[in-house]
DNA sequence: CGAGGACTTGATGACGGTCAATCCGTGTGG
DNA sequence: CCACACGGATTGACCGTCATCAAGTCCTCG
């Protein structure tokens, strides 16, 4: 009883059909049959736990990962060890878009928190986006996407001061927790303050000092990893100037 | 007389069959028959005089454009006004990659001499795909690239200092231009100082002095818009720390 | 030949990097 | 249970890189 139950409840959960994030990750815009098709490619899930790698650069490429909870951190290494954060991303998110071009890993994926991958092996994948049109629009629209969200980190280290870059995102942080249904004006943080500066370019003693000059100017309160935004307006003025994009 | 051999090196010209750049563009590890059809849905193409957009941002995509001859710049314009440039495209590349997502172009695509594009018209694109796995798996491939130089662009505003990334950018280009089948040590640089420092995240005196300081040290030799390589083993010295990916 | 834009070069200063001390929260072992 | 150690975070002092301001040169093109 209680072991068909469990069973039934894994059944549903690695189901599209019956997945709460199916508004935000690839089933979005199929129809109910078309997401019953896109069932059946997924082969399983994958956990990974908290600071380690669901993969690795240079590692063979075969299947997308679509989060399913958790968190991770993107980075590229250089030889000299520097580490680049390429993004952040949350549920409903893909991992591996970067692998399709060369069949390898070009990044590191690292969990920054327990979470749960769907393993969408690539080569079905292709194949059933042959008969598949609104699946292959899906992906292509997901790629594009990808390049204009690099668009906008472009921008924000080409252009932005560090006061800007801390603001714009953690704007576009509470705007994806927003749109997966948690608050949208106090988060945690799950990456460090060295995550965060190399994502956005900065040492991490000048993360730290924006952040605390944003708390004296009572635009937010922050306290470790806690982060609440006290004034919304005030902080989207700050970003406005430079990229509203990145804040939508 | 005149006029049909005209018409006829026309045709020629825009089959992808007997383009010089079928090994840098689309149709790389396409069949011979593969690219036949691929010619199919080459509507037609396009001039771009230089100092002229090929498309600006938020027009309708409809179509991508693989460049055939001429250089571009991409860029993202900020509500305040400043300019950032996402990258420089050449002959062989495509343009438009970033519109797939919204249906809406995300960047204007400048013309930095004459130049001229194929169109490949998207929803036709799409729909040969589907019947057509080489061509599916190649596009693909390009959207992932995309996003996979995007990171390395990351790198070098997130992570490089001014002559670090000047010098991996002048590799870059000298690597580009080099498959191409130009010389890989001496170029005419298409794109202005203003254009370069917008790309690299630094002003347009900062791009001059470093300019000046590695030709005062031998590793250069720059006049105006021609800069030649006269001594790569110390440039890619100077790059590699960071971010070899970028020169390679 | 003249005007305007692109580029270079110099002087100065600010933003953010570097170095260093300290604090804080968590987990470990006595 | 407390002490301690460790990594992460904060804060301060100082310094370097690059931005800013300004002057002047060099091309290009009408």
């Amino acid at each position: 009883m209680q072991h068909f139950s469990t069973i039934d409840s894994k059944a549903l959960q690695s189901a599209c059909s019956s997945c709460s994030l199916r508004e935000l990750c690839l089933p979005v815009g199929l129809s109910p049959v078309e997401i019953d098709r896109l069932d059946g490619l997924l082969s399983n899930r994958r956990s990974v736990e908290r600071g380690h790698a669901l993969f690795r650069a240079g590692e063979v490429f075969d299947a997308l990962f679509p989060i399913r909870t958790g968190f991770f951190k993107t980075r590229v290494l250089s030889e000299d060890g520097r580490e680049q954060v390429t993004g952040f991303q949350m549920s409903g998110e893909i991992l591996g878009l970067d692998g399709i071009g060369s069949g390898t890993q070009a990044c590191d994926a690292i969990a920054l928190e327990d979470s749960e991958v769907c393993v969408l092996p690539y080569a079905e994948l292709e194949r059933h986006a042959a008969d598949f049109p609104s699946l292959q629009r899906q992906l292509h629209r997901i790629l594009s996407r990808e390049i204009v969200r690099d668009q906008g980190v472009m921008m924000l280290l080409g252009n932005m001061r560090a006061e800007e870059r801390i603001v714009a995102f953690l704007l576009n942080l509470f705007q994806r927790l927003g749109t997966r249904g948690f608050s949208a004006h106090e988060m945690v943080l799950r990456m460090t303050r060295e995550e965060i500066g190399s994502y956005l370019g900065m040492k991490i003693e000048t993360v730290s000092r924006t952040l605390s000059k944003l708390q004296q100017e009572g635009k937010i309160d922050v306290n470790q990893r806690v982060v609440r935004m006290l004034d919304p307006d005030g902080l989207r003025a700050l970003a406005a100037p430079s990229c509203q994009s990145l804040t939508e």
